[in-house]
DNA sequence: CTGAAAGCGCTTACAG
DNA sequence: CTGAAAGCGCTTACAG
């Protein structure tokens, strides 16, 4: 006996139909389906005397009765690839995740949140979403180049979604993440310091976003005649750290740090401190991705601040309009450098040029 | 023109229904349906026929109709009930939905989420969650002493886990996170080092399972001989650093602290190090809540692992039990405390007994 | 503007 | 074991 369905025995007890609004109003099922959608073909005194016995009645949509007569599930889908044991960026994700859940709850959608391995099985929930009409969209996130996820949903003419790509079609739409230019943001404010010596370790390459960031890096510094050094991590600590050593003791060790998450410009901090190398005094560093714990670190570390709620919003209002038809205005997504203690202008410096940006 | 309909015109193109495979198969759709669900009533025989079939034919249910003829959504639905823009417990959150839709989605089951701003909200959540049918169990989260979810899930009858509580009813099972036992855990270790003065700043009080460390907590200490001294924080960073400074203030400065979060544990530190009060030279530290940025800090935290994502599990392995009726195993909730840097014997004391535990 | 009816895809009594 | 049919709650042509 698991499910409580005492009340199977009395019929008043079982769920509000439109039938029983109708019944209550005088009017078929049509025009009380008509009133509380909004629909021409019913007068708008009959509209309002429907909808307030609705609401006197408590009636709720049966969402299941709707998908099934082809109004769409009111859901959207959203697949985490990544191992089961290792979501190194969390708080990305669960910022991403209250934006685009703020965004949906209040057009009365739901998310569908599913977590996959690797590439190949988040495409497999995306065909089987699609094949059961489970959800009304998609998002796509972390795009790689020529993502075979996108390709799908392309070719499937699924509504679509893809954070911080660039592809294009009827019903794919991208939302530019701009990470070149944040990038030319975070080399401003290093550049402004002082700092001719700058080291790059980034996270997983086959990002889309990441050689983005690599671009725009080399790019940079070549422009600006500074020196650049890239070395390619893949999110973790362990990565992050050997690489920040390599850098430390390269002839020529740069004078300020780049890392692609917090998780790798914490470890980097603590590798600085095992060499006795002091932030900011000897090497001043950057995290790609605020967090309280930048914040409260000491030294407090300065981020980039990409602000993954609103982005999730953002996402989440792009394939709702893509959904209803409207335009989608390609709406930038923002993001600043919160400077903090663990940058200053490099020994020798007197900092000119700090207040630039 | 949203949505992709571009195959309304051929039939062929249109989903896989029970109704295709009943005709390729030359039965009717109920041996199908009963085929499918493995409900007897059609020989193995052509059972098996059938479900090669449905394969061939690539059909997927749809839930949609399984759900209108009161099958259930197959969906379990969880509200995080916290303020948009400050998910303090973003880590413990991304892991426990990691663990509970891995679950789910063996089952075939769907994760609902929302996000609500506070109890009220959630619990409105919740109610048109049964009114609507859209979920078939609910997970509640972070329960407080008589909380008001609890009471309407109970008396609504809705099948419910409650992932640190203590109420049990028809429909209702409570997964027992044991948060007294671990905090003696903790103490243990601690006092096993050779603490006698041992500070605490705990997370939000309203929260059952905060109680219940802060109970184990006095009650240990009492005890064993050992003064302890809790202060209330309610999980921000701030108040974990004014009680971090008014207790290493007090005439008689505890040489170890406990804090409830990973957060609070990082901001006491830097608190610690503005004192110029070393870490573990002069005080001892604990975060609950493990993290790979605990992990890499320098030094290094000493924490306790919850292993969220295996909650996550738990709690959605029970409320699968729950729905089909099979009785719920009371499995305890695991966890262990990882000792790294931050954690050593107090000045003057050799170490003695630190192998404890 | 209103009524009567079909149908979305499935499951489940009810006869054979 | 198999068939024919009703019905879950809604929306949408189709007549009036």
């Amino acid at each position: 006996m698991p499910t409580g369905k005492a009340s199977s025995t009395s019929k008043s007890a079982s769920r509000v139909t439109i039938a029983d609004i109708a019944r209550r109003a005088g009017v078929t099922n049509t025009a009380v389906s008509l009133a509380i959608n909004g629909k021409p073909g019913v007068s708008d005194e009959t509209r309002e005397r429907i909808r307030q016995i609705a609401s006197d009645l408590r009636w709720t949509p049966n969402h299941a009765a709707r998908a099934l007569r082809g109004r769409g599930a009111r859901a959207v889908g959203l697949v985490l690839a990544r191992p089961e044991e290792a979501i190194e960026q969390e708080a990305f994700f669960a910022r991403f995740i209250t934006g685009a859940q703020a965004t949906l709850s209040k057009h009365h959608f739901s998310l569908q949140l599913q977590m996959a391995a690797d590439l190949t099985a988040e495409a497999a929930i995306h065909a089987e979403w699609v094949a059961t009409g489970s959800v009304d969209g998609i998002i796509v996130l972390d795009p790689r180049a020529h993502d075979p996820r996108v390709t799908q949903l392309l070719s499937l003419g699924h509504p679509t979604i893809v954070v911080g790509g660039d592809d294009e079609g009827p019903s794919l739409a991208s939302i530019r993440t701009d990470d070149g230019r944040f990038m030319r943001t975070i080399l401003d404010h290093l550049i402004g310091l002082g700092h001719r010596r700058i080291g790059y370790v980034t996270g997983e390459q086959s990002f889309f976003h990441i050689r983005s960031r690599i671009d725009a890096f080399n790019e940079t510094t070549i422009d600006a005649g500074v020196s650049g050094a890239v070395l390619s991590g893949d999110f973790s600590a362990k990565r992050a750290q050997s690489a920040t050593k390599r850098l430390m003791e390269s002839p020529n060790r740069p004078t300020a740090m780049i890392y692609d998450s917090e998780l790798m410009a914490i470890a980097g901090l603590a590798r600085l401190s095992t060499m006795k190398l002091s932030v900011p005094g000897d090497v001043s560093i950057v995290s790609w991705e605020d967090s309280q714990i930048c914040q409260v670190l000491h030294p407090s570390l300065t981020t980039l601040d990409r602000d993954a709620v609103s982005l999730g919003r953002l996402a989440a209002a792009d394939l709702l309009r893509l959904l209803s038809g409207d335009p989608i205005k390609p709406l930038e997504h923002r993001a600043a450098v919160i400077a903090r203690e663990s940058t200053a202008p490099p020994d020798g410096v007197d900092g000119t040029g700090a207040a630039r940006r």
